[in-house]
Formats: C-alpha cells, sequence, structure tokens
DNA sequence: CTATAACCGAGACGGTACGTCCAGTCTTTGG
DNA sequence: CCAAAGACTGGACGTACCGTCTCGGTTATAG
C-alpha cells in the first residue's frame, strides 16, 4: 500500500482503520470483478465501501494504485513456486498455472484493466511491473538459471528474452483477444520455446 | 470504421465533407502524439480541427474509434512486404520492420494508447483485431506457410502459436515496458524462435 | 409573416408549396398542442410534416413565427362578433367567448406558448400584438364606442384602459394559472366592469 | 428555491457556501438586465460567477428558479406596505408603486422574463405563484378586506376577481406590451376599478 | 424545347448549451 | 489526527437543436 514503513514510531491522533482499508480494497474488486475499468470510480469505490473519497486519496495516489492492491491482495496466494522437475516440466507447469489464474478466476479481465490503464498512467506502470510483472519474473529466472546450470538450455542464452518468448505470447493473448488462452496453446508454446532454448545439439 | 462500403447507391442529402474528415483524422494523431490519450478528448479534437463534436460523433462511436483510424491512415504506408529471402531472413526483416516502427514514429506510444483503450472499449477492440493485427498476421501467416513449404520449418507447427511467439514478445515489451524493444533483443528473439520452429534434426 | 404581398408579377421558378405550407401548420399545431412550447422544434416540425428544415427557415422567420401562424389558422374562425345587444351583454357574450376558447379548444397553452415565447422574441411579439391582440382590440373598441355613443358608459373613458380592465384580467388568469378561467369569474369580472365604466349616476 | 428550513439540525460534511451563493444570484440578476431572459444561460451563470456549473444544479432545478432567486432578492426590499389611508388612496398608492418598481429598476424585463419562462415551465409557474403573486396578493387582500369592513366597497365581492381586475391590467400591459404603463392609466385604472366595486348607492 | 430559376426533401456542417458524471480538493462534525 | 460526509471548482461527456449550407431532383416561367 503507498507505504512500506512498518509503523515505528507511534503516531499522534487516530490510527489508520484497517477495516476502511479492507472494505476499500473489496469494494474495488469486486467493482472491478462486476463491471471492469469502466465503472470502476473512485466515488463508486468510496459508495460502496462505505468510506469517505477523502479516505482513498490519503492512502492511494489513483484509481490504478487501488486496483493494483486489490488485484495483489486478491491473486499472490494463487501462484505456485516450482517444484522439483526437470526444465520443461517446471516451465509447463509455470506457465499453466498462470494461464489458468488468468482463465478461471475473473482475474484476466483485471490484469487487462490494469495493463490498459498502465498505459496512459506512468506510476501505476511502474507498480505494476516491480510489485507483478517483477516478482513473477523471479521466480522466472531462477527456473532459467537452474536450467542454464544443469545444461538444459544454452548457456549464452538472454534469459529476458527467453522469458518474454514464453510469457509475452501469453500476455499478447491475453490482451490482444485475437486467440484463447487454451491449454493446447500453452503445450505448444512451450514446446516450441524448449526446443528454440535447446543447446545446439552438435 | 467509418466506413468501407464503396458508396455504392448515390445517397440524399448533402454528402460527406472528405475536408473535415482529413481534419480530423489529422488533429487526432496530431494530438495524440503530443499529448497520449491522456489529453486525448473529442472536445479536444474538435477545437484543432474546427469541427464540431456532432461531426466526429456522427462518423465515429467513440474517440477510440477515432484514434484507431487515424492510426491506420499514418501507419499503414510504413510496414514492408515480405522479399524472396530465407526464413529466418524474411522473419528478421518483418519483426525490425515492425520494432523500428514503434520506436522510431512515435507510433509505439499510439498503439500502447489503442490496446489500452481497447482493454475498456470492446468495439475498438474488435477493430483495432480486424483492422491492424490480423492484416499483420495476415503478411505474418503468409511467410510461416511458405516457410512450411520449403522444409525450412516443422509441418505440424500451429502457425497461429508460432506467430505469438515471435510478436507476443515484440507486444509484450511495448506494452509493459520492463525491457527495451532493442535491435539486440530482435536478433535473439528471432534466432531462437527459428530453432524452435525448426524441422527435427534427425 | 408567411405572406403580405399579394404575388402582383408572377415569378419565374417552381411556385410555393401549399401542401408543404398546410402540412408545417398542421404538424406545428399538432406538436403545441401535445407538447407544449417545450418540444416545439423547428427540427421537429420539419420531421413531422416531412419537409426539409431549410422550407420552414425560408417562410418564417422563426418558431413562434411558425407558431402564431397556426394558431391564427385554427383559432380565426373561432370567435364570433358582436350582436346588436345592450352593452353588459355585449361584453359578457364576448368576453365568455374568449374565455371559451381559451379552455375548450386546447387554444389557451398555445396562447399561452405564444406570449411567453415572446417575452424573449420582439419580432414574434410585434406580430401577436398586431395580428391578433390589435384584431380583437379592434371589435372590442368598437363595441365600447357603441356604448358610449348610447350612454350607456361614461363619455370621458379612456376606451384602451377599459378594454385592458376587462381583458387583462382574463390573460392574467391565463398566464399566471392562480385562479380558474370560471364562468362565475367572467360574471364578477362584467358585472364589475359595467359599473365602473358607467355613468356618474347624478 | 433553496431551502427555506431553518437549519434546524446541524448537519455533518462541508457546509453550503454563502458566498458562493451570493455569487451567484448577482451574476444571474446582472446576465437578466443586460441580456433577458436569451443569452441567461446556466454556463453563462457559472462562468460570470466563477462557479462549477454542478453548484448551481445541486441547488436550483432550472434557470428559472434561479432567476426567480435573484429577483425575489434583488426586489422584496422594494415593494411598500399599505399606510392608514382611505381605500382609494391606499390602492393608488399600492398600484403606483407596483408600476414604479416594473418601469424603473430593470425590474419589469425581469418579470417578463420569469413569466415567459413559467409559461413553458410547470415548477417555476408554481413557485413564481406562491413566493412572488401570492406575496403581493397577501398584502392586496388584506386592503381589500379592510375596506370592505369599512364599507367602502361592496361586502358581496369576490375579492380574487377584484384583485385581478386591477391587477391584472397591470401585468397585461406588462406582457403584451400594447400600451404603456404610465401614471394616467394608473389613475384612471384605479378611478374606475374603486367605482366598480363600490356599494350600490341606493 | 431548352435554359434558368426558385422550389423541395434530405441531411451534413460549425456551433452553443444542455444536464450528468467524476476528478481531486476543501471544510465541516464527530470519534 | 483520522474518518464520514458532502460541497466546491473544473472539465469532458454525449445529446439536442440551432441556423446555414450543399446535394440531387422537381416544377415553373422565359426565351
Amino acid at each position: 500500500m503507498s507505504d512500506g514503513a512498518p509503523a515505528e514510531r507511534r503516531e499522534r491522533g487516530r490510527t489508520r482503520d484497517a477495516a476502511a482499508t479492507a472494505s476499500i480494497l473489496n469494494a474495488a474488486m469486486s467493482i472491478l470483478v462486476e463491471k471492469g475499468l469502466a465503472g470502476f470510480t473512485i466515488e463508486g469505490i468510496a459508495a460502496r465501501a462505505g468510506v469517505g473519497k477523502a479516505t482513498i486519496y490519503r492512502w492511494w495516489p489513483s484509481r490504478g494504485a487501488v486496483a493494483l492492491d486489490a488485484f495483489l491482495d486478491a491473486v499472490q496466494p494463487l501462484v505456485p513456486y516450482p517444484e522439483d522437475e526437470d526444465f520443461p516440466t517446471q516451465l509447463r507447469v509455470q506457465v499453466t498455472a498462470l494461464v489458468r489464474v488468468f482463465r478461471d478466476h475473473e482475474v484476466g479481465g483485471v490484469v487487462r484493466a490494469l495493463m490498459g490503464e498502465a498505459q496512459t498512467d506512468p506510476d501505476l506502470a511502474a507498480a505494476f511491473r516491480d510489485r507483478w510483472l517483477e516478482a513473477r519474473r523471479t521466480v522466472g529466472r531462477a527456473v532459467f538459471r537452474e536450467a542454464q546450470r544443469t545444461g538444459q538450455i544454452r548457456d549464452d542464452l538472454d534469459i529476458e528474452t527467453a522469458i518474454d518468448l514464453v510469457y509475452g505470447a501469453v500476455y499478447f493473448r491475453l490482451l490482444a483477444g485475437h486467440q484463447p488462452l487454451s491449454d493446447e496453446f500453452v503445450g505448444d508454446l512451450v514446446d516450441y520455446a524448449v526446443r528454440g532454448l535447446a543447446p545446439s545439439s552438435t
């Protein structure tokens, strides 16, 4: 949420109302799921949460920031950590998990909304990159590095590009909507990528 | 958006003013380039174009539709058709051309704006898919099919997935902005993809 | 409004379309009666009459002018001429007739609309005065003069003021709506006025 | 329009801004006087008052309501209360005062505008009746009742009709503009009315 | 019998104002 | 000092009409 500071020194005055915060994030998430980003307004959130607009502005700089917090609140628990498998399997498990979250939990719409809004709001874009994308890439990077160490992929690989090769296609389908995020798609995608990243057969 | 139908039957009443149409698209494009989608308002376009708001609403259903027409007007001439080369070269040329258009002609920001707006506006999303993405994919598909015919890539390939493997990464970097759209990126991307799509070495 | 010049020299070109004119006045009257002056728009009249807007503007300068013509067309036949009776009876008959037209033929609303619009449109005000009020006053003046000649009212009377004494109350109730235009009202009104205008009893 | 209720219970939230209210009414009055009801727009008032349109719409339902409040603000202090005189003198003083207000203080135009607008806007019509006409009639009614008690006018008189006999003529000349609101007119009018309302000479 | 002119319907045009919504800020009362 | 309530300025929205202006097409008179 906006801050980070771990409430070091007990400050004067009334403390932040945790109930209000939770109420705001719940209201935000339910509005996002019901109506998408259109119709996602600060006034609407305040009304549904039973909260003054100023209370929202005190803690979040923009509607996108609220949406991002609500999204992370709802979605952080859902994504798995890699288990001890070979590289193709690990990659397939990771991508499948992400696609399923997008497809099954009405989360895809929220991600679309957030990335759409981020095209207009640079602060949101940065926050989304740092708090969502980068967190996921950290996990992904570990998987690729381990695969490099065990010789399952080339060691002159640009890992950032390799990650984008796989996940770019997923986000592209999510955002452009020209093709479905099917399990077959994930299978082929991982297959082509694994081959493309493998060491030269010589 | 505006038409499509080739004005078959002469209609009654005053005819559409081509000068106004051009003026609107120019104004729209220049506002998009100057200020991005924030600050891209119907009122602003009307004012800069010297046109009544109603004239815009008469022909376009939303600001996104205006932006799309303006974008296509400006960008259609810039993208090349494939020449007679081997598959890796053709792919590299195509992807490089797209990335350069995004990078060099202030067009990247417009595409970001359009795709961002499309997350909220389903009509715009459909139009963007049909009139931009699909047009580009048609070219891309031909390249992949030719490569298939000449045995440069596997013939059990899902071409749609293959296209997304390459172009997804480009759009992902454009929209998420976590890494630059550099020429090195394009080089590696095409390299990994070509390997991944190649026939089994056996 | 509509005419004036009695078609002296036959002019070149297509002549005025009488059907269109009638259609416009009918449409105007029916819109006035249905919706009042709010909702009485040139576009609405043109649409209902099946006529181009320009055709209306060619012949009338404003919506008020159309309304006035439509009103006079519909109402001129309804008001009676004075018969050969004594003054109080003549006055009562005249006022009663006017009040009944206002009450019974949905004409009251149109007069209210016209006088309301005239507060804003000086040309309409002048036309309404000349073509309606003055026409009615001419009849009224004759009645008062005859009464003066026969000694039924004072001969030092200011006839204009006397007319306003009677008709002013009627129009006031029509426009302000604070009291109904009942027959009892007319009776009392004429009674008080006749007494007030009578010669001194000495 | 705005309230009336004497702010019984102190409410939560920011209180109504008296400066904004005054600024709106001043702007409204000055626009009315300068340009009449044509050119009297909510946007114009907001601009001149330095106020958002929503602030006007929050407190008044229509431009007519604003005009009425501005009018009453400006005019309430100007009309006198009856003094201790005989009936004809009292009536003459009252009518003369009203006519002078109409003539001399640019208030006539505003009343014309209000009554014109009221022909189209029923809410305004009701408010104008209750807050202006009825307030004036209350004073007038007292004068007539006192005259009845002292035998200066008939006691079977319909006072409402009697009031309209006098004031109807004034408003008629104001609204129709066919004759001036001169002092001679007032003199004759009161003279004829007083005679007409007097008890039978027997 | 052809020009020329004024008419007609339709409807696009540049504008103005509407009334609504929301943004982001400010000012109250009250916990 | 925080929270709720809600009034404030401001700006864009999408709509409705305004009055003007082309369009293609239709009667009329004049040559």
